[in-house]
DNA sequence: TTCCGACAGTGGGGTCGCAAT
DNA sequence: ATTGCGACCCCACTATCGGAA
């Protein structure tokens, strides 16, 4: 198959709205794609590559050749350039990647150039990535689309999943199982803004679990052997001794578990995320890493104990199984009630003691691979402040040619200017950034770039946030943690705006 | 007919490893 | 030694479509 099929399919995909219309046209192609190359058809139509990342970016994509007039490159020439891109390591690699990009794109036409630069910017905007995906691979193979979700959440990579569905039927997504060794897609969880709310969601019974501030890991142990996995299925052995060492000290041979693996203090209370951060992802000297900066590991659920695969038992039966085979300290403080005062208590419980806030389960649900189920729903406290908008950025895609990501400052009432804490372009409806652009650009006084406009600071919004951490980044030493808009206050003049000195307050 | 679940898109701060300067 | 880039850790929120109610 050539790479311009693909192209204009994505074109065509990109032209059509409506998400039946997408996945006729995305199954009308993979119902004519070579056995051999439906893999590399499905990733790169999905926003993803076979070699997951090859160490191009934006600024690798600067400056393309022109384009051919002739599509004449096909999918496997294209894939195969892209294997020698990943290939490329040590001094002189950067040259070498930019000469194959080079290579690549001289090979392409215009179209194809367009579509290749959205690929490998993973910003490929056509409006359907996985969930669309999984439709047209139930169509083009008809098969049942339960029956590719259900392989997608044992294999956790879909275009395996869709080859198979592709080139064997049901009779080969059948065959996919859950294996030690192999990472799911972890569940994820919805939010609400209180525990009230959540406890309502679920309805009756619930467990309260702490959330706790660190980074989510899915073990595996087969025999001897222990594997550590992240949230994007990436494998962290090497970084987490600690892990290794208290799933290969327990008795059962045979697990899948899912947790959180933390920094904590002397104390017990969390270090900042920014520390766990760190120590997880430090490759070198991990003994040394590990002396300074231990590592705590709490398990939350079980997907298999002892050659059971759990995944479609109710929350509270994985659990009962996950107790049966870790140790209470092991295990994600939890509370099962029914009664929101009790959880309540729990979750200011959690807070005070540092931690993010709780997750509200369902005891009937079973696991969400991959899927952010309503059986799960976090709460976590919301701070806000008012800040002023010292300056925006253009948006990009469905937000060009508006102003967007706002910059936020804290007044300073030292030196009667204001301190940059951050930028957020969330919490905006459409109709709040017509408005913000039309008045941010009054209040222009120049733009300071070719894509921030400076304003005079004087509209005051009202913006929340997780939490307050330190900051290289800017001048203040502090910036916001997930910050959102929540409303103008046009009732507000800029010298109301809160201080440097409560923001500080918070970080400590 | 209305409601709501699922998805895609739009980007945020921080940290590390690596290659280039 | 420092800088820039890419990748990945944490992530919130709105708009939209189409099936469920």
């Amino acid at each position: 198959m050539l790479l311009i099929d693909l192209a204009r399919t994505s074109a065509a995909v990109a032209a059509d709205s409506a998400r039946l219309a997408k996945i006729r046209h995305l199954a009308e192609l993979l119902g004519r794609v070579e056995p051999d190359e439906a893999e590399i058809a499905i990733a790169y139509l999905s926003g993803e590559l076979p070699q997951r990342a090859i160490g191009v970016g934006w600024a690798g994509l600067q400056d393309p050749p022109d384009p051919r007039l002739a599509a004449t490159a096909t999918l496997r020439q294209v894939n195969g350039l892209l294997d020698q891109i990943k290939a490329q390591v040590g001094p002189g690699s950067q040259a070498a990647r930019k000469a194959l990009i080079t290579e690549l794109f001289s090979a392409a036409t215009r179209q194809e150039q367009t579509f290749l630069a959205r690929l490998l910017r993973s910003e490929l905007r056509q409006g359907a990535l996985d969930g669309v995906m999984i439709e047209a691979i139930a169509k083009a193979a008809e098969v049942p689309v339960a029956e590719v979700r259900r392989a997608l959440t044992l294999r956790g990579w879909l275009p395996a999943v869709g080859a198979a569905a592709l080139n064997g039927g049901v009779e080969a997504l059948r065959a996919f199982h859950l294996e030690v060794g192999r990472p799911v897609s972890p569940m994820l969880a919805q939010s609400a803004t209180s525990v009230a709310a959540a406890l309502g969601k679920i309805g009756g019974l619930a467990a309260v679990e702490w959330k706790l501030d660190g980074v989510r890991i899915q073990v595996h142990r087969s025999g001897e052997t222990v594997t550590v996995f992240t949230r994007t299925l990436d494998d962290i052995t090497a970084q987490v001794p600690e892990v290794v060492e208290a799933v290969g000290a327990l008795s059962s041979q045979d697990l899948v578990l899912d947790g959180e693996v933390i920094a904590l203090r002397p104390d017990g209370r969390p270090e900042p995320f920014q520390i766990t951060s760190g120590r997880v992802s430090s490759r070198a000297d991990v003994a040394g890493a590990r002396e300074k900066t231990p590592l705590s590991v709490f398990f939350f659920d079980a997907l298999r104990v002892d050659g059971a695969d759990l995944l479609e038992l109710p929350g509270e039966s994985r659990h009962a199984a996950l107790t049966g085979v870790v140790p209470a300290e092991l295990v994600t403080p939890r509370l099962v009630t029914g009664e929101t005062a009790t959880a309540e208590e729990f979750y200011k419980d959690a807070v005070r003691g540092g931690h993010e806030g709780v997750v509200v389960k369902s005891p009937q649900a079973p696991y969400a691979a991959g899927r952010r189920g309503a059986g799960w729903i976090k709460v976590k406290p919301r701070h806000t402040l008012d800040l002023v908008v010292l300056a925006a950025e253009w948006g990009h895609g469905r937000r060009e040619g508006r102003l967007s990501n706002l910059h936020l400052g804290a007044r300073d009432p030292l030196t009667g200017g204001f301190v940059m804490l951050g930028k957020t372009f969330k919490g905006l409806t459409d109709e709040l950034l017509a408005w913000q652009t039309e008045r941010l650009l009054e209040l222009s006084d120049g733009p300071a770039d070719s894509w921030t406009v400076t304003v005079r600071p004087e509209l005051v919004v009202e913006v929340a946030f997780d939490g307050v951490q330190q900051s290289s980044r800017y001048a203040g030493g502090m910036a916001l943690r997930f910050a959102r808009v929540l409303r103008y206050r046009s009732d507000k003049s800029a010298e109301q705006a809160d201080t440097v000195e409560t923001v500080r307050a918070l970080m400590l």
